[in-house]
DNA sequence: CTATTGATGTTATACTATAACATAACATTG
DNA sequence: CAATGTTATGTTATAGTATAACATCAATAG
């Protein structure tokens, strides 16, 4: 049953892979803009290592408050560098909590569902192509062409779950 | 494949219907609200009323225009209505629309699954239980316990499929 | 070099949602 | 019916999220 499923980001990465985390993320995306000839501007990084370093979703005002410790920063600054982010696939966007997390796959298209611990905050993304092939099957019953899908499900993680309601 | 798939909102919803579809929504959730000793005052009956009148996901400050005809309006005024009738599941909201739409069976708890035609922007509600359990197992395999979905999808609906990317 | 394009700075504003407190309507019970 | 508690609504203010519009700066191509 959905054996494709494919864990990644937070719930799998422990506080001492952290640092490493965020260098191989920003590694990645060095070589994936170079690759396709987009411009990985310092301030596209920046916010790219802040939406990282935060790992867990982040809001934009959150980050413009982080961001101008680094120089003069107003909401389109954030807003744009997050919008090639997500262009090039190297953030994600959620839109029941109107904030981003960095991508945990960012070298191949994929469809992604975000798992999301009510009681940690933190949060998983699956690219379960299976699971992304049902939705496009089940819109397609009633005649739906799916494009785009937006799947996130709130719940427990494995730890919290183990630790109780509290 | 999915075959508990189940249409119904605005794709399948004539014009000709559409008083009756009106009409129907409102008798439904009087005897809902009747069967549960909640209060469906007259300003939430409103919202209701104007949540299906439009049709198609509509946002709270479009409702909130519509009220002022009927009186005094403020936002808290549409939101706390939009809440209650939320809270008894007579409308939905769409994350990613930020847009309520009046539930299409409202009579059963249910998952909900959402089509959003990007064309036409009218909106289908799906209660595909097979799917949300895809889901749910999804998110199983890697210990995670789903407790909500949110499962929004975009495309196009049959009709503006026939019609051509126009 | 300079023209063009793309990126960033800057100001203002639109859109979405809630906090906090006052008042009104309704329900219960003595 | 009056007193009381509870739920719903009115009202003002503000928080939070996102974009429009235009100016300026930086990188690249010709």
């Amino acid at each position: 049953m959905l054996e494709t499923a494919t864990q990644s980001a937070s719930f799998a990465c422990k506080r001492d892979d952290h640092e490493h985390c965020i260098a191989s993320a920003l590694a990645t995306a060095e070589r994936l803009c170079a690759e396709r000839g987009v411009r990985l501007t310092r301030l596209r990084r920046k916010v790219l290592e802040l939406v990282w370093s935060n790992h867990r979703p982040v809001g934009a005002y959150e980050l413009l408050e982080q961001l101008k410790s680094c120089g003069p920063a107003a909401p389109p600054t954030v807003y744009r560098a997050l919008d090639f982010l997500q262009t090039q696939g190297l953030v994600h966007r959620l839109a029941s909590l109107n904030a981003f997390i960095g991508c945990s796959h960012p070298q191949a298209e994929h469809t992604a569902q975000f798992l999301i611990c009510r009681r940690c905050r933190n949060l998983a993304e699956l690219a379960d192509d299976g699971l992304s092939n049902a939705v496009a099957a089940s819109a397609r019953t009633v005649g739906f062409q799916a494009e785009e899908q937006m799947v996130e499900i709130v719940g427990l993680c494995e730890p919290c779950r183990r630790k109780g309601e509290g």
